[in-house]
DNA sequence: GTGGTCTAGACCACG
DNA sequence: GTGGTCTAGACCACA
């Protein structure tokens, strides 16, 4: 699992963590059922306190898309956040939308801009996904 | 202009200030060189401390949204972030992007489904400015 | 006498109005005896309040760089400010002076650049003045 | 870090403080990387309100000199104000170069005296950058 | 321990 | 009445 910090970026550390292990199972670097580093692995990894990454993966478990089992390790979930009601959902992503709206906004980018990028970060994404489900196809990883 | 603060979303007070101003103005609702209310003002409808909003302001002037003048008030700026680069633009843009994605992933949602979602909050934006527009027409306001 | 004001520079009107004022004497636009407009004239062509004019001709007159003639108005005086110490005067400039040297350090800028530009800004200064010569040797202004 | 504060200068003092720190890093003092003092340190040493040094710190970070990582502490730049258009610079030194010329000419100081007095300044700019790097090679500080 | 946010309230400078 | 500065002191979030 590759992370990469940026200490001095404005974002918590433990939420560039949180972000990162999301964007790596949504990507398909990881799958349902894989195992993460132990904390203190990744934090030794990273050279930063356990305490930061235990914090990262105490909220994964909030949000269960981790699971941790005693003695063994922490896993990437399989069920994800399947039981917020769809409602909620909604309303969560169309928040962060209209941020993206307003920013895009105040930076003159018009609506056509605005979906290509979309589908530009889109296309990002499902690239990642293909050349990992390859790799492992190959035998690599 | 009506501003509404949650206390308690865990997103501070001034930033919640910044993004309604912002969206305000992405909206047509503020418009250049339209005054925005007094600090105690805003402050006291919202009945939080004016340094807070102070704040707020403060920040908006150097993202160069809003003009204060000594005495006067703070009006919207006709200028705007215009000065970033390009480039910048798109990172911070694809940031926020990126977001979104992976949220909608964990929720389950599809490409389509984002993509409607997108465009239905773009309608919103755009209907609040043709709103905005036709009561001015009509002499409302 | 040429002044332009700008109310949202974040410098205070009133000193906007003093250094263009030194500014044009420094060049000679303005030269010992001469008169200069009433305070509710002035106030009225840059369309401001007459308290903001008369603040700025009160503190001229402290540093004795204008004059005031009771029923007559307003006149350039001929001694300046030669009452301050000559100590004073180096402290006073060298303050001044070392700002600039930390904003170019900060920009990047050479002594090489800075020299270059110092001679700059002196011969636009020069200039100026003798443009203004110019124009009174042959019947203008 | 020597800093000094005339809480009867007019100057505000969250200014002095901003203004310090930069000519400390243009003179070599302070390095990219270093760390300086802690909010609340330096508001102890200054007998100031924290809010007071925190303001100070937060323009800094403004300016891209200073960069504050959460729960460590604040740090020196080493990009430093890279972004601004060369123009744009050209323009803000002129401003207080200008206001410099205005201030030497109302106080009789001729071209030569002024620029022997920039030179002045730049030696002792560059005596203390010197002092700072030969006290570091000898193993004080 | 660090930086960040917020409150309550005073005082000043500007127009 | 406007924005700006400063104080005193509380509480939170991060590492």
């Amino acid at each position: 699992m590759y992370i990469e910090i940026n200490p001095s970026s404005g974002v918590p550390i433990y939420l560039q963590i949180i972000n990162q292990i999301k964007y790596s199972i949504a990507a398909g670097a990881l799958r349902p059922g894989d195992k993460i580093p132990a904390v203190r692995e990744l934090a030794a990894q990273l050279r930063i306190n356990p305490n930061t990454v235990a914090k990262a993966y105490r909220e994964l478990q909030h949000e269960k898309i981790i699971v941790a089992k005693w003695g063994e390790g922490s896993f990437v979930s399989n069920h994800g956040a399947e039981d917020i009601a769809k409602k909620e959902k909604l309303r969560i992503v169309s928040e962060i939308l209209d941020n993206v709206l307003v920013q895009a906004y105040h930076f003159n980018m018009n609506d056509t801009e605005l979906k290509n990028l979309l589908n530009q970060r889109l296309e990002l994404l499902k690239n990642r996904m293909q050349v990992k489900g390859k790799r492992e196809e190959e035998g690599h990883e």
